[in-house]
DNA sequence: TCAACTTTGTGCAAGCGTTCACAAGCGGTA
DNA sequence: TACCGCTTGTGAACGCTTGCACAAAGTTGA
C-alpha cells in the first residue's frame, strides 16, 4: 500500500512524508523528443511540486494586474520564500529567465501550467455531499483552476437527484458507471471517517487514481493510487504544540528570571 | 515575516516547506526540572510533530476498541508509516515502551497529548461564515478533540447575531473584544482571499498567535505568529502533476514499445 | 565597443529527515 | 538461574532540501 503524503509534510504537511513510494519500478526509456520532459518532470522533488504550485498563483494574479516581467526576487517575496530556493525550483522545469531582467510572466505561468498536467482537464468527483461536501460542491475555485466538479455521490437517497452547485447528486451505487461517462480523474472524500475506506474502495475500482481525503483516516491503496489528505485536527494539533513549546520556552525564561532578549511573545 | 508551512509539504507537507523561521533566537535555557521537556519539545522535527498527531488519533481509537498493548509494528501499519520512523518519532518524546512488548496505549496518548499540548484547552474563532465557515463551524470534530469553537466572525451585517453550530456570529469589528473574552488562541480564515490579510492583521493584533488560512493567499505575519495553510488547489495541482508524471510515462513506454513489467497504469 | 550593473542558474556544503540494522532490555520458560 | 525470542531505542549512513555564493549572461548607457 502506498503511504499518503499532506499538509505539513505541512506540512504539511505538508507537508512532510516525501518519499515517492514506488510509483513504478524505474524503466529505462529512451525515445528522443520528449524523453528530457519527462526526466525532468521525475526528477522534480515534491516540495518542489508544492511550491510551483503556489507560484502560479501568485503569477497568474499577476497577469491580471499587467505585469509583464518579474525578477526572482519580487517573486519570492510574493510567495514567501527565499529567491535562492525559488530560483532551484524554477530551475527543475528549464532556463526561461532572461538574466539581467528576470522572467516573463506569461512564460513562466506556461510552463509551469505544462509540467503540474494542467493542460489536461482534471474532472472531480466529491463523495459525501453534507457541511463539507456542500460547501466544497459550491466552491469556485476548483472550475476556475481548471478542476471541473463533474460529479457528486451520496448514500441518502433523500440527496439523490438534488442539484448542489448546479450539478445533481448521484447515488453512490452508481459511481463506477458515472465516473466513467464523466471521465473523473480526481475523487474527494467527504464522507463520515466510517465510510472513508469503503468509499476509498469503490472509487479505486471505479479506475479513480487520484484522491483528495477530508476523513480522518488513513486509506489504505495500492501503489499506482495517489492519496492526499487535509487533516484540520493535525492541522490544529500542530499549531496547539507550537502554543505549547513557546509557552514552554517563556515559563523557563520566567523561572531563570532571565528574560530571554529579542524573544516577543507578544509586542 | 514568518514563512508559512502547511500541506504537503507535504506533505506535504509539509510538507513541504520546514524551516522553522526564526521564531525566536535560541536563549541558552538553564532551569532544571522541566528544562529536558523543553529540550526535547523545542528537539521535534515538525514533521515528526505532524505524525504524533496522527498517532494519537489511530491510539485513541486503538483505547475505545479495548486494546492496552501495541507493538510498534503495528501502530506504523494503522498509521501508514514505516516502524523504525515511528519510533523515532516516539522517541522524541522519551521511552516508554517496554522492549519484548510494545507500548502501553493508555500511557502513550496522554505522552502525545502532552507534548502537542493538549493538556490545555484551545478556544478557535471562525472568521468568515460563507459556505466554508458554516461547514467548520458545524464541524464536530474540533470540540471533540480539545478545540471548542469559540468564536464566529463576519462582515456581513444579516449574518450577524445568527446562531451557527449553536454559536451566535460576531461582527468583524467585535474582534478584539470577543477574542480577547473568549480567549481565543488559533483562528481560522475561511473569508475570500482579497480579505483575508486585513483579517489576518486584526487577528494577529487581537492577540492571536496561531492561524489556519484557507484562503489561496500568502498571508505576511510577524515571526512570533504561526500560519499554517490548507490550498485546495495546491493539493489539486499536485494530484495532477502526479497523473501528467505518470501519463508521460506511459507514453514514453509506448513509444518505446517496451511495456515496462510491474508497470500497471490500471489493472 | 566597452564597462558597469543587474539578475539568472547552479556547484557545493550544511542541515534535516528517513531508513537500516543491531545492541540492549524485557518477559516467559525450563 | 540461564536461556530464548521478541521488541524497543538509537547510532550511523544515506538521500533529499535548503541556502550561499558566484560565474555566466544578459541589459543599459556612454
Ligand atoms: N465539516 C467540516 O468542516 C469538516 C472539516 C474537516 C474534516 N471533515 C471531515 O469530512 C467528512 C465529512 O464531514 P461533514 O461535516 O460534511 O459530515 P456530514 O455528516 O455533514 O456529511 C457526510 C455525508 O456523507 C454521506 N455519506 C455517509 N456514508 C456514505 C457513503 N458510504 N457513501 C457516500 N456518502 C456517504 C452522508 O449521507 C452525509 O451526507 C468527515 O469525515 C469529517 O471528519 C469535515
Ligand atoms: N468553499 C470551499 O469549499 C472552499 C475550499 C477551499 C478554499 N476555500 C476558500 O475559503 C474561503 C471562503 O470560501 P467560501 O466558499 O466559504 O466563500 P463564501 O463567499 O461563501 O464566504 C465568504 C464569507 O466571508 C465573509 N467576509 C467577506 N469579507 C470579510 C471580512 N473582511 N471579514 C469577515 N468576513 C468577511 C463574507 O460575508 C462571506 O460570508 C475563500 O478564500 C475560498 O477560496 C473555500
Amino acid at each position: 500500500m502506498a503511504a499518503q503524503r499532506g499538509e505539513g509534510d505541512g506540512v504539511v504537511t505538508r507537508p512532510q512524508g516525501t518519499s515517492p513510494a514506488g510509483t513504478s519500478p524505474q524503466g529505462t526509456t529512451n525515445s528522443e523528443a520528449p524523453a528530457d520532459v519527462r526526466e525532468r518532470a521525475r526528477a522534480i522533488p515534491e516540495a518542489a511540486v508544492a511550491r510551483l504550485a503556489v507560484y502560479l498563483r501568485v503569477l497568474s494574479g499577476m497577469v491580471e494586474q499587467g505585469v509583464t516581467t518579474i525578477s526572482s526576487e519580487e517573486l519570492a517575496g510574493a510567495a514567501g520564500v527565499n529567491s535562492a530556493k525559488l530560483r532551484k525550483d524554477l530551475s527543475y522545469i528549464g532556463s526561461y529567465g532572461t538574466r539581467g531582467v528576470g522572467y516573463d510572466v506569461e512564460v513562466l505561468v506556461s510552463h509551469i501550467e505544462r509540467i503540474l498536467g494542467l493542460t489536461r482537464k482534471h474532472s472531480v468527483a466529491v463523495v459525501g455531499i453534507g457541511n463539507l461536501g456542500h460547501a466544497l460542491a459550491n466552491y469556485g475555485g476548483f472550475p476556475s483552476r481548471g478542476f471541473p466538479v463533474a460529479a457528486l455521490f451520496d448514500i441518502d437517497p433523500d440527496l439523490t437527484g438534488v442539484p448542489v452547485g448546479g450539478i445533481p447528486v448521484d447515488h453512490i451505487d452508481d459511481i463506477t458507471t458515472v465516473c466513467a461517462e464523466r471521465e473523473v480523474s480526481i475523487g474527494v472524500i467527504a464522507t463520515p471517517p466510517q465510510a472513508a475506506q469503503a468509499v476509498c474502495d469503490r472509487l479505486v475500482s471505479a479506475g479513480v487514481q487520484c484522491i483528495l481525503n477530508f476523513a480522518p483516516v488513513v486509506l489504505q491503496v495500492p501503489d499506482y493510487v495517489e492519496v492526499r489528505k487535509v487533516d484540520l485536527a493535525v492541522e490544529m494539533q500542530i499549531l496547539s504544540f507550537h502554543v505549547a513549546r513557546r509557552a514552554d520556552e517563556a515559563a523557563g525564561d520566567v523561572v531563570n528570571g532571565i528574560g530571554v532578549d529579542g524573544v516577543v511573545i507578544r509586542p
